[in-house]
DNA sequence: CGTTGCGATGTTAGCGCTAACATCGTTTTA
DNA sequence: TAAAACGATGTTAGCGCTAACATCGCAACG
C-alpha cells in the first residue's frame, strides 16, 4: 500500500451548505450555480431553474464573506454619523437606508460622537469591510482619517453641510441658515438677541450657524451673546438654555437656538414658567422638526430637507458606482439643498 | 527554453497592502504578523514592535472580509428592527450599540417596516456574514425565518417583548402594560375610555397592549372602542386620533394612546381646539418618552426602559458570545426589564 | 544528561466564492 | 462555406487571511 499521504488537517468546517453541494444537486459547476444566483441572465432558463430549485431544497444560505473576497465587492456602504440621539442624523439614514437597500446594499452603521479620533478607527474598519462607498457627516476629519479617504478609490459622500470636499458632497450651508435666522429676528425688532447652542465645540456645524447669526448681529451693531450649554441638544437642555439666558441677560428679548430640541424645550419651560412667547420673549430654532409646528405658539425655524439630503445623497453615489466613473471626471460633485425659513407664532 | 509555462491569468487585485507585505518588511511570517495584530500576546515584544511599526509604516488596513472568512467569525451583530421613525427603537439601538463596540463587535442594522417576509431576508443577508449573534424585535417571525434561526448556532437575541423565544429574550410585558393603564384610567373614574391604535394589523406589540386593555375594561363590564389609524405613530396621527376618537364617541372621556408620539400629538391638538387636558378628556399613553413630561400638563404613560433593554440584552448575548456556551445549556435565557406607570396630570 | 515541556515562530492548506480564461456547439456573417 | 461571433458552461487559480499542525531552541526536571 503506497501511502498516498491524504492530509488530515481538519478545520472546524462551519457545516453549512455550500455553493458547491448546490452545485452537484443540480448536476452543475460551481461557477454556473454562482452565475444562476448573481447573473442569472447569463445561465439557460432550464438550469437556472434546476439551480434555484436545489438552493430552496438545501436551503442554501450564500456566504457573502466568501462572495466578497472573491470578489473585492461587499455591496456594504458605510455611513458614519456624529449621533444618534438627534432626530436628523437619524432622518438622514433613513434617506440613504431606502434608497441604499432598494438597490441591494447594506449600511454599516458608526456612530462618533463628535470624535474625530472615533471617525478615524470606523473608517479603518470600514475600509477593512471593503465597502462600496462611504457616507459621513461633515467635511472635517483628522488627517490619519484624510489621508486614508483620499487614498481610497471608492466613493467618499460628506452630508450635512456644504464646501469643498474629498469627493461628493451633499449638504446645505449652516454659515447662511445662521445669517437667516438672525435677520428674520432683527426684521422683527427684536435688538436683545441670544444664542443658544449646544456642544459647540464639538458641534462645528453648530458653530457655523452661530458664526453667521454674530456676524448679522454684529453688522447690525448689536452684540452677540452665547450661552454654550455642556450638553447635547434636548428638551431638558433647552429648558436650561432658556433660564441661563434669562439669567445673564435679562433684557433679552429673543432667544435663537441651535437646534429645535434645545428650542421647544424652552418654549414648554416658557410656558410653564408663566412667560407668554413671543410676548415675553421670542424663541427661534433649526431644523424644522415635525414637533416644532405642534407646539402653540408654532415655532419659527430653518427648515432643513433631512431625509431628501439623505436620498439624494445615496442617489448620487449610487450614479456614481453604476457608471464606475472616476472621481475626478465625475461632474456635478456638489449639490446644495438648500433651507427655508419657517415662520411661527414664536417669534 | 523549456517554456515553463507561467500562469498569467490576471486579477485586478485590490492594489492594497496586505498582511504578507507588512510581515515581509518586518522580516516575519505572515502568521506572526496575524498574530501580533490579533493575539498580540502571542508574540515576543521586540518582534511585535517591528510588526506594528511595519504596519504603521505601510498604511496597513487589514481586510477583514478575508479574516472572516479564514475564521469563520466577523464580530457582526446583526440588528433586526421593524422602524426607525419610533424613538424607541432608536434607543434601544444606542443601548445595543454602546455595549457592543466597546467590545469590538459592529453592529449590521436592518429595517423590516414591520414585514416578516422582509425580516426574513435580511436574516439570510445577516447568516451570510457569519455575524456573531442577531437581535431581533420581538418574538414573531415567519416560518421560513424561525427555521432558518432555529437551525443558526449562533446566539439569537429576541427583544422589546416577553414571552418564549427561540433563545435569548429581554423585554416586557405588553400585555400588562396595556391593563396597567387600563386600570389607571377606571380608577380615576373615566368611564367612557376609547383605545387609539396606529397600525395595530403590523405592530402586534400595540395590539397586545390593546387586547390588555380591553381584558380590564369588559372586565368592568364596560365596552372598550378601538380607533384604528392606518399609519405608525406620529404627532399629526396623534391629532387625527382625537379627532376621530371625538367623532365616533361624542361622550369620550378618556383616550388611551398606543403610544406617547400619538398621546403627545392628541395633547397639543386639544389645547388648539381649546379642550382642557384632563377635563374635558383624558390622555394617557405608552413608553415615556421626555417629551411627554415637558409638555403642560405631563402625559400619564407607561415607562419602559428603552437603552437599559438594549444594553442588558447586549450584555446577555456577550455573555454566551465569551463563555460559547450552547443554547441549551445556558441559563437565565429570560429577562424582564419591567415598565413604570408614570402618572402625570393629563388623567 | 536525555527527556519533557514550553514559548516563539513557521509551513501548509484551506475558508467559499468568483474573475479570467478556456471550451464547445450553434448561429450569424461575409 | 469558412470564419467570426456568440451563448452556455467548465477549469483553474486565486482573493487575504487564519486554523491546525510542525519545528526549533531553550529551560526545567528527575
Amino acid at each position: 500500500m503506497s501511502s498516498r499521504k491524504e492530509p488530515t488537517r481538519q478545520r472546524r468546517g462551519s457545516e453549512q451548505i455550500t455553493l458547491k453541494q448546490v452545485a452537484e444537486a443540480a448536476g452543475v459547476s460551481a461557477i454556473t450555480a454562482s452565475r444562476a444566483l448573481n447573473t442569472p441572465e447569463r445561465v439557460n432558463d432550464t438550469t437556472r431553474e434546476r439551480i434555484l430549485e436545489a438552493v430552496e431544497r438545501l436551503g442554501y444560505v450564500p456566504n457573502l464573506v466568501a462572495g466578497s473576497l472573491a470578489s473585492s465587492r461587499s455591496r456594504f456602504i458605510a455611513v458614519i454619523v456624529p449621533s444618534l440621539a438627534n432626530a436628523v442624523f437619524i432622518e438622514v439614514i433613513h434617506g440613504l437606508q431606502e434608497t441604499f437597500e432598494a438597490q441591494g446594499y447594506q449600511i454599516l452603521l458608526g456612530n462618533t460622537d463628535y470624535d474625530l479620533q472615533r471617525e478615524y478607527q470606523l473608517v479603518r474598519t470600514f475600509l477593512g469591510w471593503s465597502c462600496s462607498a462611504l457616507v459621513t457627516a461633515g467635511l472635517r476629519h483628522n488627517e490619519a482619517c484624510l489621508g486614508l479617504l483620499r487614498q481610497w478609490d471608492k466613493p467618499v459622500m460628506e452630508v450635512m453641510e456644504l464646501g469643498e470636499g474629498l469627493d461628493l458632497n451633499v449638504g446645505l450651508d449652516h454659515y447662511g441658515a445662521g445669517r437667516c435666522m438672525a435677520h428674520h429676528l432683527l426684521e422683527r425688532g427684536y435688538r436683545s438677541i441670544v444664542y443658544v447652542g449646544a456642544c459647540m465645540d464639538r458641534d462645528y456645524r453648530a458653530a457655523m450657524r452661530f458664526s453667521g447669526h454674530r456676524e448679522v448681529l454684529e453688522a447690525a451693531g448689536l452684540p452677540a451673546p452665547l450661552v454654550e450649554l455642556q450638553r447635547l441638544g434636548s428638551l431638558e437642555a433647552g429648558a436650561e438654555g432658556l433660564d441661563r439666558a434669562l439669567a445673564e441677560r435679562p433684557e433679552v428679548d429673543a432667544v435663537h437656538f441651535d437646534n429645535d430640541d434645545l428650542a421647544v424645550g424652552a418654549l414648554l419651560h416658557a410656558q410653564r414658567r408663566g412667560l407668554r412667547v413671543p410676548e415675553d420673549i421670542a424663541i427661534a430654532g433649526f431644523n424644522g422638526l415635525p414637533l416644532g409646528q405642534h407646539v402653540t405658539p408654532r415655532l419659527t425655524t430653518v427648515l432643513s430637507p433631512r431625509e431628501t439630503m439623505g436620498r439624494l445623497a445615496a442617489e448620487q453615489v449610487l450614479k456614481r458606482l453604476e457608471n464606475d466613473l472616476d472621481r475626478a471626471l465625475a461632474p456635478q460633485r456638489q449639490h446644495d439643498v438648500g433651507f427655508t425659513l419657517l415662520v411661527g407664532e414664536s417669534t
